[in-house]
RNA sequence: GCCGGUGUAGCUCAGUUGGUUAGAGCGCCUGACUGUGGAUCAGGAGGUCCCCGGUUCGAGUCCGGGCACCGGUACCA
């Protein structure tokens, strides 16, 4: 016995079979069609970049990233993107000559040293789209709008799209009377709120606390009075976009700066009810934080409304100073992305993409060698006619092994060509649907032979004509 | 990172106070059925019992260490 290698995957890491890759092509090919309706541009770069424009120049200064390091024959510090913000960064400072605005969207794998956990992988694909090199809030109101019109054409369901801006979050510190050194951990607990509740924040905020695992969560030291300004903040309703941001003027009235922004976010909002995007599907919520440190401006994430177990499937906001790290000068950007990974396992789970094994529609079985000429000269009628078709390749002789391979890849329909066909010049066309809806009620196989239940015969000229009328039949049957 | 749990066939798992040649169901393959998927029946293939060490006449079983995975929790630019 020669010494065989064990088949497996590192950790985090995983294939996607048929089924798998079928459903998410439709699904990024559904969100592409926006945004190319939208006129964003595609972009491709390196699964590999250097480590320090992954990681920005002053190295080590965020400590732990869980950056994958990459070997290249010399030697060169290298790693694979964990975002395709920062590669888009790079680009539009690396090409100094590309018209800006810059608009595009990349839809690609990226990769995390991180533990993995449910739905939680070490390679996962993103699909971002970005504005850069805009100031007009009309870019942040068309990624939003872009949302909104993914998740409709997604046929997810009712969603919403909440969103909110650091400056009104800035205006909240001033409001409560924390300093803004303190910001990034005081945005990070917040962000917690959808997912710990209110009570376990007010503990994260003040004294900590130790969960049920016995760790201790340490807490930020803020006083009760600031956290209570941070509650009643919090406690503004999301339900009217018009009526938060009356509450939001009255609440931050004497906060410097809060009045600018909050204008900026009227604008927005404003260009959303003119288009027709209502409190409904976009809301002004406060209480989204966003953990990510280079956000700058407003910020906005989508939730499903009938699997909300799924989070945030679609989050982004506008980020003006990333550029700076590449050119030292400050390009204002806004975007967003989809995480496609738990995207479509909300999909999966409420039903809206299928279990399609298969792109073949119809499988040509071969019964007899001496046919062969009629088996290959009938697949490509079919796929010439646009119908995709496989000729069964493999070594079994008999149709039932054949059935039993289009049974195992999902393949609607086969094509079944024997010396008995020939001789009457017809073909033999098995609906394999309908042959297996009849095998649940048939407990005798006899009976089941007899009936051939599903088959037809037609005339050998009819096959292309057939084939199309039984496909949209069970297309209609399907839906 | 921390707490807890689990590692036995492709998958899900059983395996007695430590005792001969390690089992089941599902799946897979072959046949009954040489022109029909499902069901049924018969047969077959498939094992480093996670790894290393220890105790013992004897270890899947007990002990020590390691690794992996699962659940919870933290982190997540």
């Amino acid at each position: 016995m020669p010494e065989t290698v064990e088949p497996r995957t590192s950790r985090g890491l995983r294939d996607l079979l048929s089924d798998q890759m079928l459903a998410r092509q439709w699904m990024i090919e559904t969100i592409r069609n926006v945004y190319e309706l939208y006129g964003f541009v595609p972009l491709s770069t390196p699964a590999i970049e250097f480590l320090d424009v992954l990681r920005g120049s002053e190295a080590g200064q965020e400590a732990q990233q869980s950056i994958f390091t990459v070997q290249n024959p010399e030697n060169e510090a290298l790693g694979l993107r964990f975002d395709l913000t920062v590669p888009l960064a790079r680009v539009v400072a690396q090409y100094r000559e590309l018209p800006r605005p810059f608009r595009r969207y990349q839809v690609a794998p990226v990769w995390r040293a991180d533990k993995p956990d449910k739905g939680r992988f070490r390679e996962f694909t993103q699909f971002d789209l970005d504005s850069v090199g805009v100031e007009s809030e009309i870019a942040d109101t068309e990624i939003m709008a872009g949302m909104c019109d993914t998740l409709r054409a997604l046929k997810v369901g009712p969603f919403r799209v909440r969103f909110s801006s650091r400056g009104i979050l800035n205006a909240l510190l001033a409001f409560a009377g924390i300093p803004q050194e303190r910001s990034a951990d005081v945005f990070r607990v917040l962000d917690k709120l959808d997912k710990v509740g209110p009570a376990k924040v007010r503990l994260e905020l003040t004294t900590g606390y130790v969960d049920a695992s016995g760790d201790p969560i340490r807490g930020l030291g803020l006083e009760n009075a600031q956290v209570d300004k941070i509650e009643r903040f919090l406690q503004i309703p999301a339900t009217d976009r018009r009526a938060t941001l009356d509450e939001l003027r009255a609440t931050f009235s004497g906060v410097e700066g809060a009045a600018d922004e909050l204008a900026k976010i009227e604008r927005i909002s404003n260009h959303l009810y003119s288009l027709g995007y209502a409190d409904a599907e976009v809301s002004l919520d406060v209480s989204i934080a966003r953990g990510l440190a280079y956000y700058t401006g407003p910020v906005f994430e989508a939730n499903l409304l009938d699997a909300p177990q799924f989070g945030s499937v679609f989050g982004g906001g506008r980020y003006d100073e990333l550029v700076m790290r590449f050119l030292g000068e400050k390009i204002p950007a806004v975007g967003a992305s989809i995480g496609v990974d738990r995207l479509l396992s909300a999909l999966v789970h409420l039903g809206r993409v299928g279990a399609q094994k298969s792109t073949a529609k119809v499988l040509i079985s071969r019964m007899d060698p001496a046919l062969e000429p009629d088996y290959v000269a009938m697949t490509w009628e079919l796929r010439r006619a646009g119908i995709p078709a496989e000729l069964y390749l493999g070594t079994a002789k008999g149709p039932g092994k054949q059935l039993k391979y289009a049974d195992a890849w999902g393949v609607p329909l086969a094509v079944l060509y024997g010396s008995n066909e020939k001789e009457r010049g017809v073909v033999t066309l098995k609906d394999m649907d309908a042959g297996r809806r009849r095998a649940e009620a048939l407990a005798n196989r006899q009976e089941w032979l007899d009936e051939r239940p599903g088959q037809r015969e037609v005339p050998r000229g009819d096959l292309v004509a057939t084939v199309r009328e039984m496909l949209a039949a069970q297309g209609e049957a399907g839906r």
